[in-house]
DNA sequence: AGCAATTGTTGTCGTCAACAACAATCTTTG
DNA sequence: CAAAGATTGTTGTTGACGACAACAATTGCT
């Protein structure tokens, strides 16, 4: 609902600034005075393996959720709504702990998509606890939708680190899905 | 957690019954349906690079967080203070281009790493809107005890995902820092 | 001098991780 | 079987964080 922004931003949204690095000398300890931010060393900042993610981390993340700008979906929306339309009648324990988040976190999510006529909510005959989790419907169908868009997000993040660097990327994190 | 043999990935269409798994501890729920969040697939969420960097992220933040915890540093006051420590001088909206954080955040970040002295504000004569941010002598001495730490953070990051994989990560997301 | 832009600051809003506490409901065990 | 312990969903709080908006002081531009 912000949308107010109406940046130029189009939905490519690649190539802005990846090799911006110019290199230039290194900031000079002392009498130099760099204001300008691109000529800012880092120093020990680079090399920081958590600083790099970090951006990048940024990065997909505005694109992802200016992709699916149309359909109102963020990345955890996504994820849950992902996890649950291929395991139909997961417990929100099971989402939660699969999905690496917070089961008071899930509530929300939860309400907010059910709210939305996308997910429901059975209770569970067996254990009265809990609750089955699945898609409606139309959850389904605009989950369809949502994985379209989620795979042009995809292609963004081929055109800035490269379709080679984007493989050999999932293929070092693979662990921690 | 790895997910080892996961390659219950069906690609046709459909849906993906998942394998019968003999019901284990539980008492049987009649239908197959995954309790064990081991079990429960992922379908499209892996091969999404922004699942795999966002919980990559999460990893690396904690265990910085868990490493520098005896000298209470973030990751956000760690990068605020190298920068300063590399480019003594450095007004406060020079600062926060370079790291990418909002110039309002970084008040609040100056004024707790000034509350412990460890940073100082210092009128600019040439500007006088602006600051000139300068490590005080604790707080170079503390720096480089942090870098210590810092480098221990990587070391783990090494032991998580190996010593190639990590400069390959570094390299492919470079042109983010 | 006048007006736009910049800098630091304050404040609000929404997301997110991490806990804590609780009622309802299993599960275990004495 | 009943009490004790654990689990599930829920509500609430705290704190870090990104994104904005508005403002005073100051600078730059014309």
């Amino acid at each position: 609902m912000r949308a107010a922004g109406e940046k130029k931003v189009t939905t490519s949204a690649g190539r802005n600034e990846l090799p911006t690095r110019a290199p230039r000398k290194r900031a000079g300890r002392g009498a130099a005075r760099p204001d300008d931010a691109d000529e800012v060393g880092l120093d020990a900042l680079v090399g920081h393996a958590g600083y790099a993610v970090r951006r990048f981390q940024i990065w997909i993340f505005q694109d992802f959720v200016r992709t699916l700008a149309s359909v109102d979906i963020r990345p955890t929306q996504y994820s849950v709504m992902t996890v649950i339309g291929a395991n139909p009648g997961l417990s929100q324990m099971a989402v939660a702990k699969r999905l690496g988040i917070e089961r008071a976190r899930l509530v929300h999510l939860l309400d907010s998509l059910e709210g939305r006529k996308l997910v429901r909510r059975i209770k569970s005959k067996t254990d009265r606890r809990s609750h089955a989790l699945h898609l409606t419907a139309q959850g389904g169908l605009s989950l369809a939708k949502f994985k379209q868009l989620a795979a042009e997000h995809e292609r963004h993040v081929e055109e800035k680190i490269g379709k080679g660097n984007r493989e050999r990327l999932l293929q070092i994190l693979a662990g921690f899905t």
